[in-house]
DNA sequence: TGCATATGGTTTAATATCAAACTATGTGGT
DNA sequence: ACCACATAGTTTGATATTAAACCATATGCA
């Protein structure tokens, strides 16, 4: 089945949409962080906590979609802040290793406690139930578009 | 009701997963963008022609969610490129008025032509009618998320 | 072994954005 | 009429990001 005129409108308002609150949600993020955490710090401290670590910064750029230069630039933030470990790659010379310490580890916590009220603001305007049931379509939106941008 | 932890959980995925729908489609649409037009100054024409011109910097700054700098830049751009008439404003000496041009809305015609494509793909990956339901879901999030940022 | 090529990471140049300072104009109250 | 304050837009300085060039190491193949 093919998408008519009126599909494509809708996508176009829901990914403007997107668009919107990607935008809104990550600067409300940004204002109530501590010590001047970025979001894109916080994301890999995130990600290495959740995923584990041990992983190289190449792996987690890819994972958290942003270039290898941005990855070296956020790394460098982390490291500098103490937040993170990084060591050669014992088997191949061109590599890193990347892991959380535990000021990164406290540093994360610190961030979640301090994000959590907003996200029980968010919680309290808009029933998670209906969150529940957009979660799923979002991810197939992002799960396709990661397909399209690789190939 | 308070929230529970499950749904601060949920709320976090949900957000994060914004963020990334928004990058890869923000990166995929000016990816195919003419003449090397960009999602702003795109938003900007979008916003002109659907709402109506003769609007001031400030009241589309506003409307789409950047700050008045930002919107400088990208009013300077859209002028350099003659895609939109910048006049003072008659009665107020601070104030310029916006409008959009032939140009401009060719411009503008020809930016969503070659994204109608990208979207074709995407309502084929994802059903319509899931998107329709969340539409509504991400409109109380931003709303909310506005009315938190203002006051 | 050695060379072509691929891969991990850094650097560079350009750009968009933001917050805050600044300029200029309007407005309201005394 | 004046002065304090608010508002529209620009400018400045800092920063994150990207794409592309660049370096160093690995890998595959002759």
């Amino acid at each position: 089945m093919t998408a008519s005129e009126e599909d494509i409108q809708l996508l176009f308002r829901f990914l403007n949409e997107i668009g919107i609150v990607a935008q809104l949600s990550g600067a409300a993020f940004e204002k109530v962080m501590p010590g001047g955490m970025t979001l894109s710090q916080f994301v890999v401290l995130n990600h290495l906590t959740r995923l584990g670590g041990n992983r190289t910064p190449l792996q987690i750029a890819r994972a958290v979609q942003v270039t290898k230069g941005a990855m070296t630039n956020t790394i460098g933030h982390l490291e500098r802040a103490g937040f993170i470990a990084v060591v050669p790659d014992a088997v191949d010379g061109r590599s890193k290793r990347i892991d959380i310490t535990e000021p990164g580890r406290r540093a994360r916590a610190a961030a979640i406690k301090a994000v959590e009220p907003e996200l029980r603001a968010v919680a309290g305007a808009v029933s998670t139930r209906e969150i529940a049931e957009a979660l799923p379509t979002l991810e197939r939106v992002r799960a396709f578009l990661d397909r399209r941008r690789n190939g």
